[in-house]
DNA sequence: AATGAATGAGGTTTCATTCAT
DNA sequence: TATGAATGAAACCTCATTCAT
């Protein structure tokens, strides 16, 4: 009888035990026995899970898409425009760490992977309009692509984070972002 | 004294030819053999030039940066707030392909530097600075912490456009930043 | 005491299951799991029957060894030399498959184990005599070195066979090795 | 200016190199730590000359069947069949070491490449072709097929002495072959 | 007996950098 | 200056073997 019971669940565990490693890094920088070590296994253990460093990147993409989904559909009912966008300012801010590793992540893989291998995925054009999806519910817009491009902004504030020591903080940012958001809804959208 | 000067051109020269590698697939991904193609010198040469691949990088980083200062300057004075709004969007756009390529060896720059490396080198602070001021000097804003904002939004939409095939052209979305700008200006700023 | 016998039976119909592997790749190639898959058990219960795969193809040479002498007793007795000649020719042809992959192994055996081991290993020194004897008592010739060259000679032609699509057939082959060695003792034996 | 002023006959230089340590281990069990070590220089001037373990290996296979080109073509000409064939005796022994070795070589080398592959690969398909035309040459026989048949017989008694301390010598085991092939001869090629 | 997850030494290969020419 | 062969540490990955269950 294997060891570990629920083995998919390990694997899950695993993958956010080097979420960090990949956000601080960057993908190839990362070495598979900092990964290994991290995730506190041996380098076999780790290609036991893991076909190559390349799937278990792969993987830990589509995991994170996940955990956002479960974030944002905690807001995603009720309330006027304002106040909806006012409720996704807020909870970026409340896990401001972990949207700012993401965003970093997120940008690392597509800089590391072809358009065509993205294109050709079937799983992560999925993740993409997952995300599509998640704005649109949340904001309830006419424009689809004003949703998208909400999404867009906020992650070049995330980006903006990536270990800088800045003096406009980010829940600053993510205000005025949201003071800017609701005066162009106000003007457009209405 | 002229072979100085030439040797520094030729250097700047050297830059230029691998900012599209850089780019494309990231330091760490890139290999020197790479660079020493891209740039059609031999490894020892490249090492002539460049103290390593590390020194090399930030030169570039370096390099691109004063790129960007003439580009603002050529767009810098006079007209309305409205008028200087619309003469930045249209110059991203023109440069789109120059703006996509830098804003991803910047995130790359960042995320591979430790913060401690970047604050206590004063050429990085310097760098910083400059766009800080660029951007006050071009919006002519009241608040300077709005002008750095603005770049931290374009930022956004620069990663966006990472080897992406995108039905919201650059051109559509930096429109519509423009009207987004506006809008909070009109209401905010008078 | 049946428990014993049964397990015993079962370690050889082990070896026998394992016998394509190693002839179709070569010791060194096949990897343990390869093994335990085609074995059809896994790899902790290889290890329960075999110390370890240095052992488990130890034996393997053995067993085919034991299944050779089964197969030359079966054409020993009776008949001319001529006859005899035949009747080994006739035996290879039709276990032909059984044959070149046993010789396949042997080779593979003997490159990977060192002189001084086999030397000193016992049963591998009487597997040897073995076939020195069935080849002697097969042939009745009255040169020992003769028989044992015969087989050398016949080894060659069940190499040459090895995963390749031959316009002369092993059957063919092995007709045209009878009539030079029968050529050979009606000039040289009588 | 490069060091080695003739990369190629460098390249040749280290095929003979580790001719000896392919032949004593074998394909898989040579690791290239090792293979470089016994050339004298280091892995990445290794990968420098050859693209990886598996390319270097062809190449010396290929290297190895030019070397027997020369060793045929100097034992080619003139004579009767009898004759002939006890040059070719002479000779085998006369490079026993350097035989011995090569077919140990090419069997190995036979049972790691799949069929398909040998068969799409024109250099391997050439060299088959080369020796099947040195034997024809040689032997100047009216049957194709047995130029080629003995050319497998003798790769049995150069099987036969692998790291084997035999009683019945290999210029023995040649001289009694040759005796085989001229009965053989006498008795259906007049 | 049996399982297969886990180990870690060691395999092949890459790559920033050096250096003889 | 310029070349590119050479280096060797370290990258990714494999595999014989062990061991908790």
């Amino acid at each position: 009888m294997p060891k570990i019971v629920d083995s998919e669940e390990y694997r899950k565990e695993l993958l956010h035990r080097c979420f960090n490693l990949f956000a601080e890094s960057g993908y190839a920088s990362v070495t598979t026995r900092q990964i290994s070590k991290a995730l506190g296994i041996s380098t076999g253990a780790m290609y036991h899970y893991f076909a190559s460093k390349q799937v278990l990147f792969e993987q830990l993409v589509e995991e994170i898409s996940w955990q956002d989904v479960y974030l944002f559909k905690s807001i995603a009912e009720g309330g006027t425009l304002t106040e909806r966008i006012e409720r996704l300012g807020c909870m970026l801010v409340q896990h401001e760490e972990h949207f700012v590793k993401q965003a970093v992540i997120w940008t690392d893989f597509y800089q590391h992977t072809a358009v065509t291998e993205i294109n050709s995925n079937p799983i992560f054009q999925q993740i993409d309009r997952r995300y599509q999806q998640m704005m649109e519910e949340l904001l309830n817009l006419s424009d689809p692509k004003l949703a998208r491009f909400v999404w867009t902004l906020i992650n070049g504030i995330l980006i903006e984070q990536i270990e800088r020591e800045n003096s406009f903080s980010f829940a600053q940012q993510i205000h005025l972002f949201t003071k800017m958001l609701i005066a162009y809804c106000e003007k457009y959208c209405i």
